[in-house]
RNA sequence: GCGGCUAUAGUUCAGUGGCAGAACGCCGGUCUGUGGAUCCGGAUGUCGUGGGUUCAAUCCCCACUAGCCGCCCCA
């Protein structure tokens, strides 16, 4: 009989990894409520129309990478719906956001939240089937501020510091780092304009192009800023530019998000071909790179503007700005940077009884050094004194012996490991010591 | 979804058409309470899965699965 596996693109995390991610976790919760955002979790699954209606019909996430199934009616009268395991986030916060009626409150909610998310793609390093998001979104009534261009600064500012507290800076001349891109692909209105322009000027261009290019003028015309190919390049700078086609509004965002972002010494690149793949981004889009520990997936994080998205769900006016940072991505670089090199700590002390009549002690004494706060690994009376050593060695700092003479008198004996001092001492003195 | 590379002990990896190897780790060392880079000894295993060629396959061939790398796309 063939062993049962994790399936394909999913994994387990065990320890001591997992003291990495509740690092990286507990490090992004700590600094997002110096921000005052507030914890959110939206279901794992939701009716496949809201990513149909959010995320967009034609892109790739969508259209070839959702885990969908039809649901179970429960009478003859129900229509079975169509489920889908999240693609991403921000659809099922928007749509809490509505269902909730949070615009009433008449404040900008500012929610984050930290969760597995699903997508069929090919696996590869940094890239799973499942896999974990770190994200947060803005959003509220026009009149609480969510349009203003400060909330984008505060956001980029917010992920630097969350990187920075992390042990990951910024990229210089001589070391890498991160690097953050911003672009704006204008409003609700614009960006309809500009594609127009864009495939209008893709007509006479694109058969000269690489094959892919041929496809995305017809299926995707922002994509093909994104081609790599390098014959391309020149015809791509030829391109129409989003910028040209940023009505006023749009324009003066930019450049407010810019000059608030300098105010704070963040450093960026405008990137005019940074697309995003899904149809809800508007103006402002963003993206953090890392130039070490990902191989081709070298982006962090990603995240922009979606001033339309409520009203595309039948929602209320609510424009926000949010980001998802992608959690196996970012512990992948912590490890590459040996920022993350140093866990797999030791507990205070081994409790190794000796003689198996001295285990209920053992595990008594226990009980109470862990009530006092103390981590404690409790061995065999089974064990010979030896492995108890041994054992007690790679698991903690220091060994109680617990025989016959330690358990009748209420004295330990305790040797401490780094020193190799072992002396006798009550319970009250472990515990001092311990501090 | 497409292309390339890979799959051998718990781990990292050698290796051969004819009994399966190293290092680290693990277990044990003249049985009575002392560990760490001492020393001695021991066990590692359906050689990814299923077929095929062959007297004989871990090795050659095919398929499948998985991982990695690249493409697509994206966190």
């Amino acid at each position: 009989m063939s062993t049962l596996k994790a399936v394909r693109g999913t994994r387990d995390l065990l320890p001591p990894e997992t003291e990495l991610w509740n690092h990286v976790e507990s490090t992004a919760r700590r600094i997002f409520a110096r921000y005052n955002f507030g914890e959110i979790r939206t279901p794992i699954f939701e009716d496949t129309t809201l990513f149909a209606r959010g995320i967009g019909e034609e892109t790739d996430v969508v259209s070839k990478e959702m885990y969908t199934w039809e649901d179970r009616a429960r009478a003859a009268s129900e229509k079975a719906q169509s489920l889908t395991l999240r693609p991403e986030n921000t659809a099922g916060v928007v749509r809490a956001y509505i269902e909730h009626k949070l615009g009433e409150t008449g404040l900008l909610q500012k929610l984050f939240y930290i969760g597995p998310q699903f997508r069929r793609e090919r696996p590869q390093k940094g890239r799973y089937r499942q896999f974990f998001q770190i994200g947060a979104e803005v959003i509220g009534p026009a009149t609480a501020g969510s349009e203003s261009p400060l909330r984008d600064a505060e956001v980029l500012e917010m992920l630097a510091a969350f990187l920075l507290e992390l042990g990951l800076p910024p990229a210089n001349a001589v070391a890498p780092g991160w690097r953050l891109a911003i672009n704006s692909v204008g409003s609700a209105a614009d960006r309809p304009r500009y594609v127009a322009a864009l495939r209008e000027a893709l007509r006479e261009i694109a058969p000269t192009m690489c094959e892919d290019c041929q496809r995305r003028a017809d299926t995707n015309p922002l994509r093909v800023l994104d081609c790599k190919v390098p014959e391309d390049q020149p015809k791509i700078d030829a391109l129409p530019k989003i910028a040209d086609y940023l009505d006023d509004a749009s324009t003066a965002h930019f450049t407010a998000v810019r000059a608030a972002l300098d105010a704070c010494g963040m450093a960026y690149t405008v990137n005019p071909r940074l697309v995003r793949g899904l149809d809800y981004y508007t103006r402002t889009t963003f993206e953090f790179t890392h130039d070490a520990g990902l191989g081709t997936q070298n982006a962090l994080l990603g995240g922009g503007r979606y001033d339309g998205l409520s009203e595309m769900l039948g929602g209320p006016r609510a424009p926000g700005i949010g980001f998802a940072i992608g959690a196996d991505r970012l512990v992948l670089t912590l490890q590459s940077q040996a920022a993350g090199s140093a866990v797999g700590s030791k507990a205070d002390v081994f409790i190794a009884p000796v003689g198996d009549a001295q285990n209920p002690a053992a595990l008594k004494l226990a009980q109470e050094l862990r009530a006092q706060g103390m981590r404690v690994e409790v061995g065999d009376g089974t064990f010979r004194v030896k492995k108890s050593f041994e054992v007690a060695d790679k698991l903690a700092r220091k060994i109680v012996l617990l025989g016959e003479d330690e358990v009748a008198s209420g004295v330990l004996t305790v040797k401490d490991f780094a020193s190799g001092e072992q002396r006798k001492m009550t319970q009250v003195e472990l515990l001092a010591t311990a501090r």
